[in-house]
RNA sequence: GCCGAAGUGGCGGAAUGGUAGACGCGCUGGUCUCAAAAACCAGUGGGGUUAGUCCCCGUGCCGGUUCGAGUCCGGCCUUCGGCACCA
C-alpha cells in the first residue's frame, strides 16, 4: 500500500483486472432474486457529460448493492445510435455519420469503462447495428399486420430550403428551422404512422400499476393523453341540410350556442363560399393570415381570435335556432371533428370572438353566487351552475343538466355521449438518410407490400455520401430504392423514409435480455426472467415521449402473445440536471466541464462521490469545483485512515482490549448505526445522505483512534465496514483498501454488512427540557431512561426550574427517548 | 393561463410534528514547518451579553391548528420545469 493515494494506478488496475476477470457479466440463477437495474442509454453525440455521470453512477451503486444483498443483477448498457445529430455533424465536419457516431461510441464508452461502472459489456448493443434495426424492422411489420402501421396525410413541419420534414424538436420556437433559420411551413404529406390512440385507454389505465413512478411524471402523460368526455351533436346545415357533427365537453351549455365555427382546413369552408367571390376571397385572405406561411403563430399564446362569415347557418337540434357559421383560426382541424359549437358566455376563446365581431352573447348558466348579464360580463363563465335561457332543463344544476341533455340527444338521435383524446398517432416517417428504412415497396400493381421477414434487415447503404443541403441520399440512389416486389416480381420502389428514433429506443431494454438472438428480438423465456425492467433510471425530459413510447411498445408486445406484463418499467426514477452557477451547462453558455478532465486529475471515484453527494437524485445540482476536491480529500482521508490508523498499528500491535468500556462501546455503536443509516438510505435513494453517514464514521475512527486506548476487533469492524459501506460508491479505491485490509476476493462480491439493532442504539442520549415548547436545557442521560425518570429529571434541573419559577405547572408532555416540554 | 416541483447560513444541502442548520464546501484560529502547501485539531446563522452548560431573533410573506410547526391547514409572493386556444 502506498503512503499516499494514488488513483490513477488503483482505477487503472482494477478496471483491467475486472475486464479480464468478466466481473460483471449477468446470469440466471434460480436460487436468488433477480433485478434488471437499466439507465437510459446515450446517444453517443461525444465524450461523457456530467449529466451521464450523475444518472450511471445512480444506477451503479444500486447494481452493486443488489449484487450484494443477494440478488442476480441484469445491468446492460448501449447506444442510441441512430439520429439527426450524427448527420449535422457529418455535414458540417465533412465525415459520414457512421464514422462520427462508431467514433463517438469508442469515446463515451472508455469515458463509462474508465468510470467504473459494472455493465454486462458482452451485452452491449447500438441501435445503428443491422442485427439491432432487423429487429426494429420486425416490429414494424407486425404493427402492419396489426393493423397498428398505417400510412395517412399528416401536417408536417417542412423546411423549404433543407426539403425535408422537421420533428418538432427541431423546430426553433421562434417557428424557424434549427439548423438553416429558415421558416418551417406546415406540409401536408403522406406519412407513416404508429395507431397509439388505439391504445390511449390503456396507457391510461395502466397507471394504476405503476405505483413507484413519480407523479409528476405520471400527470406529464394523463395531460397528454387529454382525454375527456361529452358529447357529440348533430347540427343541420341550413343551405344544403346535411348533418355537421360537433364535439363538446359542456352539452349543458347547449342552448347559449349563438354562432358556429369551422377549422379553416375544414373542406366544408371552400363548398360554402363557392359560389360567392367576394368571400371565397376573404377566405383566401384569411388562410393566407392563419396558415400559409407559418402556423406557429397562430397556435402561440394569446394569438388574436381571427375569422370569416361564411354566409350560410346552422340549425340547433334542441331549441331549432339557426346560427351563422364562421371560420376561425383557434378551431383545429385535428381535434375533434373540426368544428365546433360555440357558446361565448361560457367558452373564453368563443367570447373572444363573439365580441370582436359582434355576436350576441346567451347566458345558459347562472353562477351560484350573484347574476351575469350578457352585457356586463368581461370574460367568460366556464364554471358549473344553474341552467337558464334552457327549455325544460332551467333551474337544473348544469352537472346534472349535462347528463339529461345528453340522455335527450340520445334518445332523439340528435347526438351520444362521446369521450375525445389530445393523443394523437405517432408520425414515425423521416426523410433522413441515418435510421433505420422502413421495410415497405411500393408495387403499381400490388400497392403497398410489406418486406417479407426473411429478407430483413432492409440494410441502410453506409456507403452514400451525405448531401451538404440536408437532403437525404435514399431517394436518390437507385441500388437502394430499385427492388422487386416480393409479390408479383415486377420492378417495385422501395420506401425512402427512415423510422423515428423513438421507435428505436422504445423497445431496446428487451433486446438486452438476449442481445444475441438471431431468432427473434429478444429470447421469450429470457425476457420471461429478467423482465420487466425493476428500476428504470433517467432524465425527467424523457417523462412524455420516450417512457409512453415504450409503454405503447410493451403493449403491443404484450397483444403479440410474446410477454404476460402490460408496463415495462416497475420503478422509475428521474434524475434533477446538472446545473453550473445556475444555468444549465451547454457550450454556448461556456460553463462545460467534462468528466475525463476530471477523471484523469482526481480520480474515476472522487468524481463519483462527489456527484452523488450533491443533493437528492431527483432535484437539480449545482456544480462547484471546490467541491469536488473535497470530495477528493475525503477519499485521502479514507486511504490514510486504513493505513496509518489500522494497517501500522497492526504491525506495531499496539492494542488494548475493552470491547466493553465506553468509548470502545461508542465506536462499536456507531459503527452499527452507519451501516444501519446507510442500508436504509441506499434503499431510499438518498445517497447524499448516505454518504455523510460514511464521513460520519470516518471522522468517528479518527477521533477513537487518536485519544485513547484502541481495542484491535473494534477498530477493525469500524475500519471494514467504512470500506464495505463505501464500495458501492467507491469501486476502485474500496476493492484496493479491502485488499490491504488483507482480505480475500472482491469486496463487490462480499456480503453487505449486517448491523446488530441493540449496538446501533446509543448507550446515551441527550434528553432536551422544555419550558412552553423553547428549549432550556439539554441532559445527557442513558437511552434506557423511563418515562417518569425523564420527567424527573426535567423538572429538577436547574435551568428549567428557572423559567418555571414561581408559576404553576400545568402540563407535562413526555416524548420518550427524545424530549420533555413542561407546560406552565 | 393551467399543471407540477421548490423557497432553510456565504454556498451545496440535513432534519418519522419534538435540539433548525447533520455532512461537505468556503472562511477564521491553532499544531507541525525556516516558510508555505498538505495534514491534523478547534471554531463558524444574526444580534445581545452580567461572558454563564446565558438571553433574544431566525427556515419566502400573512394568518391558523398544536404543549410544540421548516414540517400540517388556509391565503399570498418568488423561482424553476412541463403544457399551452384540445371545444
Amino acid at each position: 500500500m502506498t503512503p499516499q493515494y494514488d488513483h490513477r494506478a488503483i482505477e487503472e488496475k482494477w478496471m483491467e483486472r475486472w475486464k479480464e476477470q468478466g466481473a460483471y457479466l449477468s446470469v440466471q440463477d434460480p436460487d436468488r432474486p433477480k433485478k434488471y437495474v437499466l439507465v437510459m442509454y446515450p446517444y453517443p453525440s461525444g465524450p461523457a457529460h456530467m449529466g451521464h455521470v450523475a444518472n450511471y453512477s445512480l444506477g451503479d451503486v444500486l447494481v452493486r448493492y443488489y449484487w450484494r444483498t443477494g440478488y442476480t443483477v441484469l445491468n446492460p448498457m448501449g447506444y442510441d445510435a441512430f439520429g439527426l445529430p450524427a448527420e449535422n455533424a457529418a455535414i458540417s465536419e465533412g465525415s459520414h455519420p457512421a464514422t462520427w457516431t462508431r467514433d463517438n461510441i469508442e469515446l463515451i464508452s472508455l469515458d463509462l469503462k474508465r468510470l467504473g461502472y459494472a455493465y454486462d459489456w458482452s451485452r452491449e448493443i447500438s441501435t445503428c447495428d443491422p442485427e439491432y434495426y432487423r429487429w426494429t424492422q420486425w416490429f414494424f411489420l407486425k404493427m402492419y399486420e396489426m393493423g397498428l402501421a398505417y400510412k395517412g396525410d399528416a401536417e408536417a413541419n417542412w423546411c423549404p430550403s433543407c426539403g425535408t420534414v422537421l420533428a418538432n424538436e427541431q423546430v426553433l420556437p421562434d417557428g424557424s428551422c434549427e439548423r438553416c433559420r429558415a421558416v418551417v411551413q406546415k406540409k401536408w404529406l403522406n406519412q407513416w404512422f404508429f395507431k397509439i390512440t388505439q391504445y390511449a385507454d390503456a396507457l391510461l389505465d395502466d397507471m394504476e400499476l405503476l405505483e413507484d413512478w413519480p407523479e409528476r411524471v405520471l400527470t406529464m402523460q394523463r395531460n397528454w393523453i387529454g382525454k375527456s368526455h361529452g358529447a357529440q351533436v348533430d347540427f343541420t346545415l341550413e343551405s344544403t341540410g346535411e348533418i355537421i357533427r360537433v364535439y363538446t365537453t359542456r352539452p349543458d351549455t347547449l342552448y347559449g350556442v349563438t354562432f358556429f365555427l369551422l377549422a379553416p382546413e375544414h373542406p366544408l369552408v371552400d363548398r360554402l363560399v363557392e359560389g360567392d367571390a367576394a368571400r371565397r376571397e376573404e377566405v383566401a385572405a384569411f388562410r393566407e393570415r392563419v396558415g400559409g406561411v407559418s402556423s406557429f403563430e397562430r397556435t402561440a399564446q394569446g394569438a388574436e381570435k381571427d375569422g370569416v362569415f361564411l354566409g350560410d347557418y346552422v340549425v340547433n337540434p334542441v331549441n331549432g335556432e339557426r346560427v351563422p357559421v364562421y371560420t376561425a383560426n383557434f378551431v383545429l382541424i385535428e381535434y375533434g371533428t373540426g368544428a365546433v359549437m360555440a357558446v361565448p358566455a361560457h367558452d373564453q376563446r368563443d367570447f373572444e370572438f363573439a365580441r370582436k365581431y359582434d355576436i350576441p352573447v346567451r347566458i345558459v348558466i347562472q353562477p351560484p353566487d350573484g347574476e351575469l348579464s350578457p352585457d356586463g360580463m368581461t370574460e367568460a363563465y366556464e364554471a358549473t351552475g344553474t341552467m337558464v335561457n334552457s327549455g325544460d332543463f332551467d333551474g337544473i344544476p348544469s352537472d346534472l343538466g349535462f347528463e339529461d341533455v345528453c340522455d335527450l340527444l340520445e334518445s332523439r338521435g340528435w347526438g351520444e355521449r362521446a369521450v375525445n383524446y389530445r393523443l394523437r398517432d405517432w408520425l414515425v416517417s423521416r426523410q433522413r438518410y441515418w435510421g433505420a428504412p422502413i421495410p415497405i415497396i411500393y408495387c403499381d400493381s400490388c400497392g403497398t407490400v410489406p418486406v417479407p421477414e426473411e429478407d430483413l434487415p432492409v440494410l441502410l447503404p453506409e456507403d452514400l455520401d451525405v448531401r451538404r443541403d440536408g437532403r437525404s441520399p435514399l431517394p436518390l440512389e437507385k441500388s437502394f430504392y430499385e427492388v422487386e416486389c416480393p409479390r408479383c416480381g415486377v420492378e417495385a420502389r422501395r420506401e425512402t423514409d427512415t423510422m423515428d428514433t423513438f421507435v428505436d429506443s422504445s423497445w431496446y431494454y428487451f433486446r438486452f435480455v438476449s442481445p444475441h438472438d438471431d431468432d427473434g428480438p429478444f429470447d421469450v423465456e429470457d425476457a420471461a426472467y429478467w423482465m420487466p425492467v425493476d428500476q428504470y433510471i433517467g432524465g425527467i425530459e424523457h417523462a412524455i415521449l420516450h417512457l409512453m413510447y415504450s409503454r405503447f411498445f410493451t403493449k403491443v408486445i404484450y397483444d403479440l402473445g410474446l410477454i404476460d406484463f402490460k408496463e415495462p418499467f416497475s420503478r422509475l426514477l428521474c434524475q434533477g440536471m446538472i446545473i453550473m452557477d445556475g444555468a444549465k451547462m451547454s457550450k454556448s453558455k461556456g460553463n462545460v466541464v467534462t468528466p475525463g478532465d476530471y477523471i484523469d486529475r482526481l480520480g474515476a471515484d472522487t468524481l463519483r462521490l462527489y456527484i452523488l453527494f450533491l443533493g437528492p437524485p431527483e432535484l437539480s445540482k449545482d456544480w462547484n469545483d471546490q467541491g469536488v476536491e473535497g470530495a477528493r480529500r475525503f477519499l485521502s482521508r479514507v486511504w490514510r485512515m486504513v493505513q496509518e490508523r489500522y494497517v501500522a498499528l497492526l504491525s506495531q500491535g499496539e492494542f488494548a482490549s475493552g470491547v466493553d468500556e465506553p468509548r470502545h462501546r461508542a465506536m462499536r455503536s456507531l459503527t452499527h448505526r452507519t451501516i444501519k443509516n446507510v442500508t436504509r438510505d441506499i434503499e431510499e435513494f438518498a445517497f447524499n445522505t448516505a454518504v455523510s453517514f460514511i464521513m460520519e464514521l470516518v471522522n468517528g475512527i479518527y477521533h477513537y483512534t487518536s485519544d485513547g486506548d484502541v481495542d484491535r476487533d473494534v477498530l477493525g469492524e469500524a475500519v471494514e465496514a467504512a470500506v464495505n459501506l463505501l464500495a458501492p460508491f467507491t469501486p476502485f479505491i474500496c476493492e484496493e483498501l479491502w485488499q490491504a485490509l488483507g482480505k480475500h476476493g472482491s469486496v463487490h462480491q462480499h456480503p453487505w454488512p449486517a448491523f446488530d439493532e441493540e449496538l446501533a442504539r446509543p448507550e446515551e442520549i441527550t434528553l432536551v427540557v422544555q419550558v412552553n415548547g423553547k428549549v432550556r436545557d439539554r441532559i445527557a442521560v442513558p437511552s434506557d431512561i423511563s418515562e417518569a425518570e425523564m420527567e424527573a429529571k426535567a423538572l429538577a434541573c436547574e435551568n428549567a426550574r428557572k423559567f418555571i419559577a414561581l408559576k404553576e405547572v400545568r402540563k407535562v408532555i413526555v416524548v420518550p427517548g427524545k424530549l420533555v416540554n413542561i407546560v406552565v
